[in-house]
DNA sequence: AAAAACTTTTGACCTATATCAAAAAATCAC
DNA sequence: GTGATTTTTTGATATAGGTCAAAAGTTTTT
């Protein structure tokens, strides 16, 4: 018995709700999988973004540009959804581009079928509000480390936050991420 | 023809879904109607939250306590729901509190009703899943927010958010709002 | 394997905002 | 309406972390 790719997304779902085999079914014929190298583009903020993507393996950047600089709003890592979540939910154009950090084996799912799951499968509606919920919850975290923290306890929360994923993802990255200076960051590192 | 009260809310509901006179009558039972006094604790840290509030006329505010102070978390006003979100999602204990700011109706819902509403009536998960889409937009705006302005900007950007609201809220509340200083704050008002 | 192109570190200096303290103003309670 | 409490403003001072510049280290390209 061997394990198929897709488990691993089924397995995810069934975190939240029971997945029948209709929607089994349905889910395999409408995902599918796409690899993306390090530095390649995954969404481009020029276009409408229609596609989300649950990371296999992998890490994923999601950033915007200011002042002509690259600034990470969050890093995506293993079963976990990317895409531009405005652009995504409200089909309009947003600031967001995403690219892949290391070399990347995604699902990918188009925003239409998306919405026949959603339109046929009450328990669909379900898990994306119970999933939403969770992530709701690190957000708020996040707005709290944002506010009362100096730049060392910033840091430190993030390393928690992305446990086993922190040191993977190059320095300048962190640093806007956090919203603190590159060199602030290098000195916080270095006193360790 | 009088207006029900209940129309408000009713009418918050159908900017997302639409409602079935099952589903109302459903609502309406379940929902009843409370008022609290400026000042008066909504919610208190100390126990789980199991009741929604959905803001018919007045201002709420979340908060909690760091270092013996109280810090807003955020404020929500007229057709806004209002419960502390980790502890009415995981119904566990949580550090938010809650109190009103001003005097206010509420319609409030108790989260085995809303459960009961959710196995029943599919489009409710739906209406969930869509109004939690809108504030997640606020949420990634107001961290942008944090890291990348300037005390001043962050106070236009409040204005900006709680347009028509913002005057109503004391300087305290919303200085500890954007993480910075009463007297910080203060001092960017007299500029104006 | 050398050159080019990034990324990170280190150093010097400066500014926005925190903190502490006290006065002024506003709101509340009797 | 007057005193008491709370909130806001103003002033003086200190500091975390920003910015600019250049050196050191790393990775990518040819």
């Amino acid at each position: 018995m061997t394990t198929e790719p897709k488990d691993n997304i089924f397995q995810h779902f069934e975190k939240y709700i029971h997945l029948s085999d209709t929607l089994k079914y349905e889910l395999t014929n409408r995902v599918s999988i796409v690899n993306f190298k390090k530095g390649e583009l995954v969404h481009d903020a020029d276009k409408i973004c229609t596609k989300s993507y649950f990371i296999q393996k992998g890490l994923i950047r999601t950033y915007f540009i200011k002042d002509g600089k690259e600034i990470s709003e969050y890093f995506s890592s293993e079963e976990e959804w990317v895409n531009s979540p405005r652009s995504f939910r409200e089909r309009q154009l947003d600031i967001y581009y995403i690219d892949a950090i290391e070399n990347t084996v995604a699902f990918c799912l188009h925003v239409n079928d998306l919405v026949y799951l959603f339109d046929h499968f009450p328990e669909m509606e379900r898990y994306a509000r119970l999933s939403m919920g969770t992530v709701f919850g690190h957000f708020m975290d996040r707005i709290t480390s944002l506010r009362f923290t100096t730049a060392k306890e910033k840091y430190e929360h993030f390393c928690e936050t992305y446990q086993g994923i922190y040191h993977r993802i190059p320095l300048g990255m962190v640093a806007s991420y956090l919203g603190i200076s590159q060199e602030t960051l290098s000195r916080i590192r270095a006193e360790k």
